[in-house]
DNA sequence: TGACAAACGAACAATAATGGTCAATAATAT
DNA sequence: ATATTATTGACCATTATTGTTCGTTTGTCA
């Protein structure tokens, strides 16, 4: 048996069984109390279990398995999104409600202002609810709707509806593909009516995206540039465009 | 039996009884005085209990406060919520259309759910949307609304608004008491109507409670008890509740 | 109130679990 | 084939848990 196929194992019966113990694994696999015992650290250390004296108990926050597209963005020029995210938050005023969309640069924004507990966030976004949820103590609200696995966000005609009755401060949101002539663009058709339905809820609207989306077209026309107020994005974007989106009247930011 | 896994056991008794007493303790876990005593030192010290000359109580603030948050219930009677939840996932047919409340059991059921890719989840609750969104591929409803952190649920009007425009084969939710004669209730009237108006949603209600729910009255009720279709409970529940239960037309199962 | 039994907790000792280190072995890379 | 790395078990000083003893505190009842 290999030791990350007893890991595993072990993951299970404590799912099963909630706590374990040292010996009763030990005996189980036939193996020393040490190797248990490193196998109990490594588990530990990725998180997934409480060690207490003799065993060990499930973590709470225990989330295994596979995690979807989303998640492999998350690293991908992480210190742009993040450049972006700590001027985004910036401009967040006292008392605000600011609606936060879906994608990994609006993720980074969310934990800039975890520690921010008098604004309200609504959000459409799965991973921003989990971590707002469990990590800070701001208002929360969300548009609820169908799931959309690839982003973990909520949209159709459940998330509009709940839209239709709520007016934000701010609204900040990715875009997978912004041009002065195209406009605003997003890959699948399901998502155009709740982005264009976003993008209403607030006069102010601030669009976050790293270099390479300026300049990009995807399948579906979700709005002129100029229904966003400000862009905000990273060095090496392309000057021509950029100029061409500001003599639209909107605001563009580079960080 | 490890010191945690007894610390765990005695929180459950206190639950159930209110009080326990050191010699009680003692002979049931079969160790010495003097052990019971330095494990509710340590509740104490954590704040679980308030210590008494002979014993200890459920301390105040865990009395008052209706229920500990989610995270801290997890662990609570886990093996009787796992009976329940996989009795009532079993209840699930294909293509099904279901909605899952808030709590801890209903988190059990979606956990059994997992694997079933062929239902439909509707639910209010965030750990019960971040875990299908992340572990399995079923299709995900959910309702947006106002986070009520300490149960990480969704409720308020903009709740209500999507369950209006909803309908589910099967409705699958906790409830905080339930009693023949007061019916369900509920601890805060925040989610009175939002619980109001998930038991419309389906005409197959299933509650899902364990037995130290049965006989309990919190302080909103929510509706008569013949407005669910099934109750699932454990053993332990009280018998004549059961039977006035039941003669109210409602089917009560006990796994 | 005062006497008394029960409960308490500090201190000590015995036992069990822990985790750092080292050496042996197995798996993997060069 | 050899070097390198990962895994494992053994050893052992350290720490956690438990039971015992004993002086002190608490609650009860006459």
């Amino acid at each position: 048996m290999l030791r990350e196929e007893r890991i595993q194992q072990i993951i299970e019966i404590l799912e099963d069984k909630g706590i374990v113990h040292v010996n009763e694994l030990k005996d189980r696999f036939q193996v020393s109390a040490m190797t248990i015992r490193r196998d109990l650290m490594a588990l530990d250390k990725r998180g997934k279990i409480e060690r207490i004296h003799g065993g060990a108990l499930l973590s709470l926050e225990n989330q295994n398995r596979v995690e979807p597209p989303i998640v492999e963005r998350m690293n991908v020029r992480a210190e742009e999104k993040k450049r972006i995210a700590v001027w985004v938050a910036d401009l967040i005023e006292e008392e605000d409600t600011i609606f936060l969309g879906s994608g990994t640069t609006t993720l980074y924004v969310a934990r800039e202002l975890i520690i921010r507990d008098d604004i309200t966030v609504v959000t459409n976004s799965v991973p921003i609810l989990h971590e707002l949820a469990n990590n800070s103590n701001m208002k929360i609200i969300t548009s609820g709707g169908f799931l959309r696995r690839s982003e973990l966000s909520l949209i159709g005609a459940h998330a509009e509806a709940v839209l239709e009755n709520i007016r934000v401060n701010k609204v900040i949101m990715g875009m997978r593909g912004i041009h002065p002539l195209y406009g605003f663009s997003c890959e699948h058709p399901e998502e155009l009516i709740t982005d264009r339905r976003i993008l209403e809820i607030s006069d102010d609207v601030i669009i976050v995206a790293d270099h390479t989306k300026i300049g990009q077209v995807a399948t579906n026309k979700v709005a002129p540039v100029d229904s966003a107020s400000m862009i905000v994005t990273t060095q090496k974007a392309r000057e021509d465009l950029i100029r061409s989106i500001r003599e639209q009247g909107v605001e563009v930011v580079i960080v």
